[in-house]
Order: structure tokens, then sequence, then C-alpha cells
DNA sequence: CTTATTATTGACATATGTGTACATTGTGAA
DNA sequence: TTCACAATGTACACATATGTCAATAATAAG
């Protein structure tokens, strides 16, 4: 009955369940949050047992930071690759992504940002990060037909709208944001997406109006 | 000559000097790094010094919270009822407004969002203004003949536009942006600003190409 | 059972922050 | 010059954080 390795184990301490601890209160309350002394309480273990996993406080800030690239610029640039047979099907493949928290980390992405402010070396990463999705968007948009400046403006448009979504934290309800979607992809290509792109953006979001089997957003 | 009781003052400290360095450090590294003791020591005074002027940190704080609301919200709604001959000029009112940095700060703004992460009763004025300042644009674009929905659906880009501008902290060239701005007028209201409409934008946020006589951007 | 490894803990040294009490300095007015 | 008050500074009490070290506990393997 105790032989089971790992399910049953608890054993107490762990580099995962710091770093847990440590996302969380970096999402929640920012870097400055991310202390020793609070993670140990919430944990219910002794602060002096984190130095056995990490050699210190900057050693756990550096595994947060891979954590957050690892899990928003990446699928984001897939994203814009993606099969498509229309550029409004290519855009709500975009969309979509921006709208999964498992494709892209929101909350991770907006306590990055703020932290950036303070640190330098943050700041630095996140500029690359910038630069990369934009290039991106805009490769995408070039893709599809439009003139290298259209294209720029248009790429900026969508990624600057996102992140002001994000600094704005609205929690809105999905099926009021899924009104506007439309309208949106308009602005940013120029063309309205047929019902059928919509039906099937929908169903990828994983939204279902009446009863179904999909699995909701996470 | 000595007799004028306050222009000459300038005894050492004040509580603007104390308020002026505390700004500073919120815009440079976050609410976290306003602290007693560091401003003392860069204003080069006794820490305790500070609790002459002030209770305590807490009303430092709020002073700053209080500078910020006087300083953003109010003249970018200010800008949105601005005189405009046609719907093109009223979207360059709004985003001169946006480009000066004595009417709407954005460091400031942006370390107000940051801080608002970790407080929530931050967090709630920040809301207020988000939906003043929203509801203020969509107003504008329905006084120019847009339908509600469709004014909604601008009036968000507009602001998410800025909102990640601001988020993204970067110090473009301003004839690089300049070039842009035509096409964002585009977007946002779906017509393109006539060239006589461009040359009074580029006067009035202080651009000029060849020499002249105004004042550049501050 | 013994031993090595893995993990936890308390004691210590050190740094940085807040806020209070009280003594001291500088200045204008009586 | 003396007095009152604005402003500053020193000393103290207290809280919270990081990080090191050596003692110990728990577990797995021999």
């Amino acid at each position: 009955m105790r032989k089971d390795t790992d399910s049953e184990r608890a054993l107490r301490g762990s580099p995962e369940i710091w770093l847990d601890a440590a996302y969380e209160a970096l999402i929640e309350t920012g870097v400055d949050s991310v202390k020793i002394m609070p993670l140990a309480t919430t944990l219910n273990l002794s602060r002096t047992s984190f130095y056995w996993f990490f050699k210190n406080r900057d050693e756990l800030l550096a595994a947060l930071l891979g954590r957050w690239e690892t899990t928003t610029t990446h699928h984001l640039v897939a994203a814009t690759t993606e099969y498509a047979a229309t550029e409004t099907e290519a855009m709500l493949n975009v969309i979509s992504t921006f709208l999964s928290d498992s494709d892209f980390d929101t909350k991770l992405e907006l306590a990055i940002r703020n932290w950036a402010q303070q640190d330098p070396h943050v700041q630095n990463r996140l500029l690359k990060a910038d630069q990369e999705r934009l290039n991106a968007l805009r490769d995408m948009l070039e893709r599809w037909g439009h003139e290298p400046q259209d294209a720029d403006v248009r790429a900026r448009t969508i990624y600057l709208v996102q992140l002001g979504y994000i600094s704005t934290q609205v929690q809105e309800d999905i099926t009021d944001r899924l009104e506007r979607f439309p309208q949106y992809v308009e602005i940013y290509t120029g063309k309205r997406p047929p019902i059928h792109e919509m039906e099937r953006f929908k169903a990828r979001i994983g939204y279902t109006a009446p009863p179904g089997g999909s699995t909701p957003v996470t």
C-alpha cells in the first residue's frame, strides 16, 4: 500500500512545489512578493529548506522567467503559420491562441511585463519577445497580400490591442466577447469572417451555447 | 530682502520634494521601491525628517494616486469633446492627447497599472478610470455616426492599442510613428485623414521637420 | 542493522525597512 | 537677545527579509 512511489507520496519539498508557489505569488501580487519567507509559510515548510532545492532567490526568479518564455511567444508564432483557407480564418487562429490559457498565459505575461519595469534584464528579454511576435504577425499579413507598411500597422494593432486587453485584466463574459470578434477581425484584416469560419472558431475555443461535450476554456 | 515669507523659503525639506522623489521612484521601479529610507538617501535628508511632512508611508502613496488621477483621465475625456470639423480630425485630437506627456502621463499610468496588480483599492480606482475613458471614446464615435456596437468595438480598439503601446514602452522615433498615424486613424474610424488635417496635427504636437519655432514634445 | 543520500530544521549573522521619542539646530519676530 | 517654532538628526524598538551552518530526521539501498 505504501509501495506506489509517487501518487501517494506527498514528500514535503521539491523544486516544483516551490516554483509553483512562486508562480502563484508572481501572478497574484508581482515579483516583489516572491519571497522565500512568505512562500515557506504558505507551503508550511521551513524557510531554510528552500535552499536545498535552489541556490538562492535569484535562481528561483530565473526559473519563473524560463516558464514564461515557453508558454507565450512560441505558441503565438506557431499560430501565425498554422494552416488557414482564408485570411479571416488565419486571423481567427491567432485570436484563439490569445484566448487559450494553455497557449498564451496572459496572467503570467502581465506579471512579467510588470516585472520588466524594474529589472533591465527582464526588460531586455521582453523586448525581444515583442519583436519576435510582431514580426510573426506582420509576416502572416504580408503572406495574405497586405503591403509591407499596411501589414506593419495592422500587426501592431492586433498585438497592441491584445496587450491592452491583458493590461486591463477585464474578465468579460465569453459570449459578449464573441459578439465583438467578427468586427475585430474586420478591423484587423479589412474583411469580415463568414459564418462557417466563426462556427469553426467557436468550436475551437470550446464554446458551447447549449449542452455539449467539449471541454470549456480552462 | 528677507521679508517675503514664502517665495524665498527653500528650506531643505517640503512635502513637494518628498512627493517628487516618490513619483520618480514609482515610475522608475514601482511602488515597492517607494520607501522612506531610499528616498531620504537620494534627497540627502534624514529619513525621519519625512515624518514631519507626512503622517506615514500610506499618506505618501495616497498623494501619488491623487496626482495620477489629475493627469490622465480628465485630459483624455476633454479631448473627446474638443471641437473638430471632421471625424478624422476628432480622432487626431485624441491621438495628440495620448502623445503629449503633459496631457497624459504614460509612465505614471503604467506604474499605476502595475501597482493596481497588488492593491485592490488601486485596482478599483483604475477600473473606474478605464470605464470612464472608454465611455468618452465610444460617445465620441457615436456622435460621428457610428452604430453603438461598431462605436464600442472601435473605441476599445483605440483605447486598447494605446494601453498596449504604453505597456510596450517603446521609444520610437516620432517620425516613424507619424508615418503610421494616418493608417491608424483609418483603422479606427474607417476614414483616412486629408493632408491638411495631418498638417494641423503635426503642428499641434510640435513636430517641425525643418527649423522652426515651435516647442518640441517635452 | 548499518550506511549513504535526501530532506528538514533551528540558531546565527546581517541587512533593510517602519515608526516613535527626544534632543538639537536654524530663523524670523518680539 | 531671547523666544517660539519649523525642520533636522540621533537613538531606540521592532519587524521582516536573505543566506550559512551544523544538527537532525526520514528514506532507500546494501
